[in-house]
RNA sequence: GCCCGAGUGGCGGAAUGGUAGACGCAGGGGAUUCAAAAUCCCCCGCCGCAAGGCGUGCCGGUUCGAGUCCGGCCUCGGGUACCA
């Protein structure tokens, strides 16, 4: 026996049946009425330079799916691109004098070369990256229909300004207040910039969730969340005194209802009268500001210690003109909610007990618990607004009433009066999507000094990035390149200035999905196509995405429907939605002479120890990442056992839903299960009749063995079940179970050899490479990658008897094997008959016997 | 801070409200081998000699029966609108 054929050889076994698929095209999709298609779609990457495990476990999903779905007859569409504009670009360009495009073309050449090297079944020919001109270019045209439409506009909005470099921060730039780079405290810097109208979708966004059946139940809890839809009431404080042209402070409220509680009138520092008053106060002036160096993140705002400032100036309470209420600036009032001001409530409000207990103001109860009346103390009283509570001399005359009543009472009291006005309140803002970058897709306008803002015409897409930039100054090197700004008005020919912004790099991420259906079209997307494909059928991608890529991309689906790119039936892109988890893995550290932590990456420490002998202390799992260099290579892992090594561990052991730890052990159990595989196939490829020989045409088609027959359907059946339901994990335990089956079978070589193809069909989402290769061994035909779906025989899956548990008072004592069918009252006796039943009863009778008809039994005694 | 999740043996995990721990790893024992690697077989939640008891992050509840449902916590993770 030749050696060299009786190993399982990964290296080469992938390789060539990745030629032959790619020889024979099986994975490029054409659109065809006449099929069923299925649109299946993974996350696209970011091009950091090098693939993750991250990036295996999420594909490998994706490859599952597509496979199965081809398998079951589907015309799968299963495409691949870039997500490529965005800051780490940016910052290579900084530290390395590279440009950012050369950067990111060279990390997509080499990402797009281990990405082949997985055997994934991607439609390569639809492939592009978002920095690509020509989908930019459609970005703009898209940007340009939203304009007509009215679904963009201007206005002011604060970014972070780092005053030293320069330059606008992301949230992610700025740390405790101050520029990462600089180190400068950060201040709240008010630009003018372009806004998608998405709040105007609120309600469908929201009330289309219930719709949205196949996505997680926890994605669409916390996307409605986000939207935040609340009643509540609008109404106005008039001050004692006007100041500054302004005589009343207007607030929204949820909790109208407790108005006779209110305790001062709270702004927030951005608040229009808060900077009126700043700028004759000093003080004010300065508390303002440190409340604005905390940047603009709202977990930076939220987190802050609650602090304000009394602005002197007093309101009246609506319901009695005699009551004044003070006015004071506080730090957790945000401006871009509501009306920047709220009414406080002490009793019934946590966050205005502990401000108004920190400055000593009043807190005055509106209602009392029934079950528990107790004067407020250092908790406020916040039951739930169903709950009935019984009122304090309540202005509507309520006395028992829920909070849900009160409010609207309130509400219709307010009406009635003419004082307020009740309104439905969003949380979900519009969708700022101006950058101070150049690595963007440019925005398509001009600025005109006689016309005003004017679109650039379309014809003159895209508006193409200029090249010669430099990255030695900081700031925008589009505001400083006068070549490419200095052009002529787009409506009236005299010289005017491009709009240096670029757009978000969500806004790429928000159709890439329908441009993979025509990726090459001269218009956003070419209709047929997008109306054959639409929508995706199966999206997967991490549930960090849970809320704004995934909503803005359902806003961007409905603007492209109305602009005609889309139809009407792809307002909600994405059936299905799955998210799995991260891969994680242990970080390894020693110190340096200063007790500062120094990371080790896993290659480098074996058996708990450096090279140099020096033990590492070993900290839990956590998220891979660079900076912790808790980082496994998949290059490495694929050289070392396979590609479908690494895609068999990374669909393992964890629910995809789940993160997974990857463990070296893992990895190589994966990879001996394979080779048992292969060696198995090898094996009983030589009893089997070989080409030419007589009998060779009859390849292994069924399993006649009864028994392995029998466990073939069942694992069939699991396989599928496990597959269906995203639970890759048990279908992988199942796989095994089937192989050792197969295994331990003593039926003829031909069933073993048949129950085998079948393993391997089972496995092919998996593991396509060695399914390939056992498939070809035991003489099947064709490509397995074109083969059906294997089916399960009905007829083997039904059991004949099924044993029953016997439970006294719910706990497991005894078991009874009975016919499947057996009555009750049969079941009944003999389980009276059991000795272990008998033993309990101690000549008694029991006081209740439940029989679950194939499931279990439990004596009650 | 707020919103959303997760927590089961030494480890990853399985389990329509119905025998907790499938499958895999690690560990132990054995077979094969001159020896080893590789491979194959068996055992394996904890306490206990045993009978038995205890066990799904913690406390309480519903139920004939709770890992699963409900209430209250704890810890870890994701998001928090300019990271993608």
């Amino acid at each position: 026996m030749n050696t060299a054929m009786s190993r399982y050889d990964p290296a080469t076994i992938e390789s060539k049946w990745q030629q032959e698929w790619d020889a024979a095209e099986v994975f490029q999709a054409t659109s065809d009425p006449k099929r069923p298609k299925y649109y299946v779609l993974e996350m696209f990457p970011y091009p950091s330079g090098n693939l993750h495990m991250g990036h295996v476990r999420n594909y490998a999903m994706g490859d599952v799916v597509a496979r199965y779905k081809a398998a079951c007859g589907f015309n799968v569409l299963h495409p691949m691109g870039w997500d490529a504009f965005g800051l780490p670009a940016e910052n290579a360009a900084m530290e390395r004098k590279i440009h950012p495009g050369a950067w990111t073309y060279d990390n997509i050449a080499n990402m797009k070369s281990q990405f082949r090297s997985l055997g994934l079944s991607l439609d390569w020919s639809r492939e592009f990256a978002t920095c690509d001109p020509e989908y930019y270019g459609q970005q703009q045209a898209l940007f340009l229909d939203f304009l007509e439409k009215g679904l963009v506009y201007r206005k002011a909005a604060v970014v972070n300004w780092d005053p030293v470099d320069m330059t606008v921060l992301a949230n992610e730039q700025v740390e405790d207040g101050r520029g990462w780079r600089s180190g400068a405290l950060v201040e709240r810097r008010e630009l003018t910039q372009w806004f998608f109208r998405i709040s105007d979708f609120s309600d469908d966004l929201l009330t289309a969730l219930d719709g949205l059946e196949n996505w997680p139940d926890k994605v669409r809890t916390m996307q409605a969340n986000w939207i935040g839809r609340s009643r509540g009431l609008r109404f106005g404080f008039d001050l004692t005194t006007p100041s500054h042209g302004i005589d009343k402070v207007d607030v929204f409220t949820t909790r109208p209802d407790t108005l006779m509680g209110a305790s001062f009138v709270g702004l927030s520092p951005d608040h229009p009268l808060t900077k009126a008053l700043e700028a004759e106060n000093p003080d004010l002036a300065a508390f303002c500001a440190e409340c604005r160096s905390v940047g603009t993140s709202e977990e930076a705002l939220e987190k802050a210690e609650k602090r304000g400032m009394d602005t002197g100036l007093r309101v009246r309470h609506p319901l009695k003109p005699d009551w004044e209420l003070p006015v004071w600036v506080a730090n957790f009032i945000l401006m871009d909610y509501g009306t920047g001001a709220v009414f406080a409530c002490p009793a019934h409000d946590q966050r205005d007990l502990d401000f108004a207990r920190k400055y000593d103001l009043p807190v005055t109860e509106t209602f009392e618990s029934l079950s528990d009346p107790q004067p407020v103390t250092d908790k406020a009283l916040i039951p739930p607004k169903s709950e009935k509570v019984r009122w304090i001399n309540h202005f509507a005359g309520l006395d028992i009433a829920t909070g849900d009543a009160a409010i609207e009472a309130t509400i219709a009291l307010a009406e009635k009066d003419g004082w307020g006005t009740g309104v439905t309140q969003f949380r979900l803002r519009d969708w700022g999507l101006s950058r101070q970058r150049y690595w963007g897709c440019p925005i398509p306008v001009v600025h005109c000094d006689a016309c005003g803002v004017v679109p650039e015409k379309k014809e003159n897409l895209p508006v193409r990035l200029p090249d010669d930039v430099s990255f030695d100054k900081p700031g925008n090197p589009l505001d400083r390149h006068d070549a490419w700004r200095n052009v002529p008005c787009p409506s009236c020919g005299a010289p005017a200035k491009r709009e240096t912004d670029t757009m978000d790099t969500f806004v790429d991420s928000s159709w890439y999905f329908a441009r993979f259906t025509s990726p090459g079209a001269a218009t956003p997307t070419d209709r047929s196509e997008a109306d054959y494909w639409m929508n995706v059928d199966q999206y997967i991608g991490g549930v960090e995405h849970a809320i704004l890529h995934l909503l803005y991309s359902r806003f961007f689906s409905r603007a492209m429907a109305i602009c005609g790119h889309l139809p009407d039936t792809a307002a909600e892109p994405f059936n299905a939605l799955f998210t799995q988890g991260m891969v994680t893995h242990e970080i390894y550290q020693t110190r340096d002479g200063q007790g500062r932590p120094v990371y080790h990456l896993p290659a480098e420490v074996t058996d708990g120890k450096l090279e140099n002998g020096d033990s590492v202390e070993v900290i839990p799992s956590a998220k891979m990442s660079k900076s912790k260099k808790n980082v496994v290579d998949p290059v490495g892992i694929v050289d070392r056992f396979g590609a479908d090594t690494a895609r068999w561990f990374m669909l393992s052991d964890s629910p995809p839903e789940r993160d997974v730890e990857w463990t070296d052990a893992g990895a190589e159990a994966a990879h001996k299960h394979l080779a048992r595989v292969w060696r198995m196939a090898n094996e009983l490829s030589e009893s089997l009749p070989k080409a030419g020989e007589s009998g060779a045409e009859a390849a292994p088609k069924a399993v006649s063995d009864a028994a392995l027959a029998r466990i073939t359907a069942r694992a069939i059946r699991d396989v599928t079940d496990g597959i269906d339901g995203f639970a890759f994990n048990t279908s992988v335990a199942k796989l095994y179970a089937f192989t050792a089956a197969i295994a331990k079978s003593k039926a003829p070589d031909t069933d073993r050899a048949a129950a085998l193809s079948v393993l391997a069909q089972l496995m092919a989402p998996m593991t396509p490479h060695l399914a390939e290769d056992v498939w070809a061994k035991l003489g099947g035909t064709g490509l397995l990658a074109n083969q059906p779906w294997p089916k399960a025989d009905q007829a083997l899956l039904v059991d004949q008897t099924v044993t029953l548990p016997i439970q006294v008072n719910g706990k497991r004592r005894s078991q009874l094997s009975v016919a499947k069918d057996m009555p009750k009252d049969e079941i009944e006796k003999l389980v009276l008959a059991d000795p272990a039943v008998q033993k309990a009863l101690a000549g008694g009778t029991p006081k209740k016997l439940i029989v679950v008809p194939g499931r279990i039994v439990n004596v009650v005694v």
